[in-house]
DNA sequence: AGATTAATGATACAAATATACCATAGTCAA
DNA sequence: TTGACTATGGTATATTTGTATCATTAATCT
């Protein structure tokens, strides 16, 4: 983790003097801060046009940062590429330089180990063909409805929320002031459940799932045991991998398999999907939600 | 992404037309086979005096190998570095095996690929001491605000329902049929303000965040880039990898990152807070929230 | 041995590079 | 508005780059 190498404090310096650079050299600076190894690779033409401005503002932006010119400018990071000390070189390597920091490196490097694992674990026990299908009872329901309370509330809402930006009828339950049988009363066969508990399993999720298979509501159940009782009756069920060296369980690999389930759902929808998308982000720029560049 | 990436195939390539190589065509190449990086981002000159030879040399290398010049011979080894493929081997095996199994088997893979590198990504590029400063703050806050709106929003809620359960006065904002100002009202010098916006960057975050600093709250910005406006007067700031073949940006590292700022800032908070947490869960059980096992 | 060829080095040159210089388009104060 | 000033783009130039050419050396073979 020794970020003491040249390129970075130079970074670090570059992004500090951001807010004072002249708008162009902003632009300049910005790409180059969000693609470092370009800098020590290309020139001062294609470096430009890659960040979209004149050559001349790239050269312009190196003395405003106190170099004489971009040549000096780019040295530290040729310097830094060669020996391959760029960033993510080997992460083995640094987890284990990090783990000799002291108490909170070993913390650290833990948390990281385990989002890492969980995620490896996660993944190599899915099978594609299950993700395939339930993806496709996703693209051909009515209504989706996830299903999450507690601290999966908000990977339900997550994934509510990146569908719906594509896909109309996603609902996250249960809904502020209601209950998940509550919300669920209006869904029929031709609806999916998305069931999201962990242990300790909580009741009013699988209430809700027995409620959903009385009423013929295709389940999904999502869940860290594959004895966990939502995969009982679901027709499909994933099973994660949640440790964490702390007390509370991580939400990584949730997260990850759902938006994994989502792209799939995309990649069943065909096109449709994308060019909703497009109109949806079209519409929120033109409402000012977002700041240009 | 794909690993079978130009630089390797060309280093085996070298390596074998290695022996039919001249005298000095072979010093080059031999040189260029122990530090590939130099290829590059060094000149011709330049190799030549690191490789000790005559610069005309390596462009006769370069032709011997069946390219047109030095030029052409380089330029996959740059495309290699700039892409950062040339430092990472792949985590996952099995994912290689995955890529086989058509389409779908792809996307699946880009998909865990993807949220492996991000997370790597992420945290290599964090700096341990910033983090335990941000959780120090954190711990010493009177309140702490997390403010996400759309797809962060969940993140946040996330966060703040985690750190809910062993400490008090956390908030997730903006609440619903509010805004981040109106939520954040009411702080002052002695609060924190987490702010998570990525690219495209939301104006309501970012006004808020500058509200903050007027109010004097100790800003934290999460943000998807080193030059995202949220960093810029933040007291703390953090960027994580977003990454993903799809139109959606990932949440996984943020969700990563916050779940690790946590762990610091319970390391930060001692004991107490396990005791609360403990309290907290047997409350729920006897309240019958809770499955038995 | 000398004759022939391959390998290497020195120098020359055209193209590309970083940058200096100048022109123009904005921007703000008076 | 006008005028001063800043930011930016276009063009010119000195330098460096990759490479071609030629001279020299070393190796190989009658």
């Amino acid at each position: 983790m020794n970020k003491s190498n040249v390129s970075s404090t130079l970074l670090e310096q570059l992004a500090e003097e951001l807010p004072e650079l002249t708008p162009q050299a902003r632009k300049a600076a910005t790409y180059m801060l969000e693609n470092p190894l370009d800098v020590g690779v290309l020139t001062v033409r294609e470096i430009a046009e890659a960040a979209q401005v004149n050559p001349n503002t790239v050269v312009r932006m190196a003395r405003q940062i106190g170099f004489n010119g971009y040549e000096e400018f780019r040295a530290p990071f040729r310097e830094a590429m060669r020996s391959g000390e760029s960033a993510f070189t080997d992460r083995v390597r640094w987890l284990q330089d990090t783990r000799k920091s002291g108490e909170l490196g070993a913390l650290y490097a833990d948390m990281v180990h385990n989002a890492l694992h969980n995620i490896e674990q996660t993944f190599a026990e899915i099978d594609i063909d299950k993700l395939l299908s339930a993806a496709q009872q996703i693209w051909n329901a009515q209504n989706v409805f996830t299903l999450g309370v507690g601290i999966n509330n908000s990977s339900a809402r997550n994934f509510t929320y990146l569908a719906s930006t594509g896909m109309v009828r996603f609902h996250a339950i249960p809904r502020a002031d209601s209950t998940p049988i509550d919300d669920l009363a209006m869904a029929n066969s031709n609806d999916v459940l998305i069931a999201i508990t962990c242990k300790p399993y909580r009741v009013e999720v699988l209430e809700a799932v027995r409620f959903a298979k009385e009423q013929g509501i295709t389940v999904i159940g999502i869940s860290d045991s594959p004895a966990s009782p939502v995969l009982w009756g679901a027709e499909h069920g994933f099973v994660v991998a949640t440790d964490t060296p702390q007390f509370f369980p991580s939400s990584v690999s949730i997260l990850a398999l759902l938006e994994t389930l989502l792209s799939f759902v995309i990649a069943v929808g065909s096109d449709e999907i994308v060019d909703r998308v497009e109109k949806f982000h079209q519409r929120r720029h033109q409402l000012g939600l977002y700041t240009e560049e």
